[in-house]
RNA sequence: GGGGGAGUAGCUCAAUCGGUAGAGCAACGGCCUUUUAAGCCGCAGGUUCAGGGUUCGAGUCCCUGCUCCCCCA
């Protein structure tokens, strides 16, 4: 790391006005340092967090303390400092706002549990992220009061420092909870001005680029993170309490398969081939149950080397898990409790929440009811006025939704593929979005892992969960008669030619672990990233990633 | 790939018909020991995304490129 100290270059003359600030930053930084204090801290025990620190206010011993002070007064006296009951706290926090009085400075400090006090009164905040977090901590700083060199330390503090606080809690004549500082400590010099102290970080680009900013200055991406965490961690405790065991399978294929996408391409050296990354667990997740595990899950970062949409990013997270002896009912009890239990430990954190609905943009969602089931064929059948079967009026009616028929290279596209297309950009809208819905009974076609309906082989027993106009996942009852499965991976390998939308790859060892042989079994995708933007209420899947995929900044 | 919108001080935003680029916050120099987005006085801060063009004159109009957002293929 390079210094870049005062006593190096004077500050040019055609300098930016950011590197004039950055330059005074580390003038006070330099100030700090030379009261020989290092303005980059160290480990510190004993910390509290800030709504912790507030709830420590007793009323009781700041009234006998501010009697014994008044007493003292009047007497002329020195208070008695034994007499001095107030708890005591010690916090760390960032300042995000600071008033210099001259010998008296007051900060506010925020860290994960706090926000402005503006946010308390911002209709457009959830009730439940002003539920969560208390209002940023006051902090006084008296020169009289503080022990040396705090008040010194003090003086050099900007905003955006992180700083740490030891002291009594009082109220001031407002009323607001105060740590009446009787120590403090620098625990890291900031030396990038922050954003402007009201409306903090607004440029979306910027707060994608700089999470670390967003999050500090931004409470609701805060909450909206740590929900995040918390959802992970509750769908797992939900598979675990099921009998379901997390594995890990590899991310790195020699053959991406398990879903209808393309991937990225990587290199391995040592074996001087080129790899792929997953596009889905499913095919390794498959041959565990081969290998005797009955029920297991993964939550899978996948990557998908396609466009960035307010609902795509190129890695996502997904759940997949296979239960042995299950089929697709078995996984459609598991998708609605799971998504269920979510959506109530969501509703929990709001106070108005009505029972298990949900604001999703203008649309409130309905998760208490049981969710709708339709299939394909009705649902197709509903919305376009002629069966799925009907490949004439399906290709009558491809051109009308903006459905291809042929391939950019003049090629008839297959009729499935026209169907399918018809389905999502004519039938999928006209699902309610405000009740959870299972499309069930899909093409085999179009399903090439699913086990087709003993009554009818054309269909296959798979349903898709739509919720607010978006996709959340599918199931099958997995295909397991490894013949079959052959059949299938040569059909979409021989039928569909260069087109996009089919697998490209015979993957012999999946077949070879069907021949060893599969217990019937259901499985499930479901996109929890998209389950995350729907229970927390984002526009965009970048809200509900920490780091989003970006263009690099170009300098 | 196509269409629409945007890019101005560190941050948030103005700038009328094409006519001297402004404000608030932050910073800097002062005053102030109970402030609440503190206040008061003072002082600074700009490659208007980049490059070209039209014009007496361009943040503004035109062209090209870059980045972001939204919609579409």
């Amino acid at each position: 790391m390079s210094e870049d100290t005062p006593s190096q270059a004077p500050p040019a003359e055609d300098q930016h006005d950011a590197h004039r600030l950055e330059q005074q930053r580390r003038e006070k930084r330099d100030a700090i340092a030379d009261l020989g204090v290092d303005p980059y801290g160290s480990a510190t025990s004993d910390l509290i967090y800030l709504n912790d620190a507030r709830d420590k206010y007793a009323k009781k011993a700041d009234d006998a303390w501010n009697a014994e002070t008044a007493r003292a007064k009047e007497a002329g006296e020195d208070p008695n400092r034994d007499a001095d009951q107030r708890p005591r706290v010690k916090v760390a926090g960032r300042i995000v706002l600071k008033r210099d009085g001259g010998k008296l400075i007051w900060l506010q400090l925020r860290d994960h549990t706090t926000g402005p006090a503006s946010l308390f009164e911002d209709p457009e905040i959830p009730t439940a992220v002003k539920r969560k977090l208390d209002p940023d901590l006051q902090i006084a700083i008296s020169k009289k009061d503080v022990e040396a060199p705090g008040f010194e330390i003090a003086q050099q503090f900007d905003l955006g420092d992180t700083v740490i606080v030891e002291g009594p809690l009082m109220k001031t004549r407002k009323g607001e909870t105060t740590i009446w500082a009787s120590a403090v400590e620098i625990a890291s010099k900031s030396i990038t001005p922050p954003p402007e102290k009201w409306s903090g970080l607004t440029d979306i680009d910027q707060r994608y680029r700089r999470r670390y900013v967003d999050l500090h200055t931004n409470p609701r991406t805060m909450w909206t993170m740590r929900m995040r965490s918390r959802l992970m961690s509750l769908i797992r405790t939900h598979m675990e309490a099921r009998g379901y065991l997390e594995v890990d399978t590899p991310v790195l294929q020699a053959q991406a398969g398990g879903a209808a996408a393309k991937p990225f391409v990587t290199h391995m050296n040592a074996l001087h081939m080129d790899l792929f990354m997953r596009i889905a667990p499913e095919l390794y997740l498959k041959r565990l149950l081969v290998g005797g595990m009955p029920r297991v899950y993964e939550v899978s970062r996948n990557f998908r080397n396609e466009g960035l949409s307010p609902r795509h990013n190129p890695e996502f997270t997904s759940m997949e898990a296979y239960e042995a002896f299950g089929d697709y009912n078995t996984m459609m009890e598991l998708a609605e409790g799971l998504v269920r239990a979510c959506a109530a430990y969501v509703c929990d954190e709001y106070h108005d929440a009505g029972d298990l609905v949900l604001p999703f943009g203008d649309l409130n969602i309905d998760y208490a009811d049981n969710f709708m089931q339709i299939t394909f064929r009705d649902l197709f059948k509903n919305a376009l006025g002629f069966d799925v079967d009907d490949h004439d009026s399906a290709m009558k009616a491809a051109p009308k939704h903006k459905v291809r028929t042929h391939t950019e290279e003049g090629a008839e596209r297959a009729p499935i593929l026209i169907i399918n297309d018809l389905f999502e950009e004519a039938a999928e809208p006209t699902i309610d979005p405000q009740r959870p819905t299972f499309v069930t009974d899909y093409p085999s076609a179009l399903s090439p892992l699913t086990k087709p309906k003993a009554d009818d082989p054309a269909y296959c027993e798979r349903w898709d969960l739509f919720i607010g106009n978006m996709e959340i996942g599918p199931a099958y009852t997995e295909l397991n008669d490894p013949d079959v499965q052959a059949a299938k991976f040569r059909e979409q390998l021989a039928g569909q030619g260069a087109d996009e939308e089919t697998f490209r790859n015979f993957d012999d060892d999946f077949v070879h672990a069907l021949k060893v042989g599969m217990p019937p079994a259901g499985g499930i995708g479901l996109g929890l990233d998209r389950i995350c933007m729907l229970l927390l209420n984002a526009k965009s899947i970048r809200d509900v990633i920490l780091f989003p995929m970006m263009r690099p900044e170009a300098d």
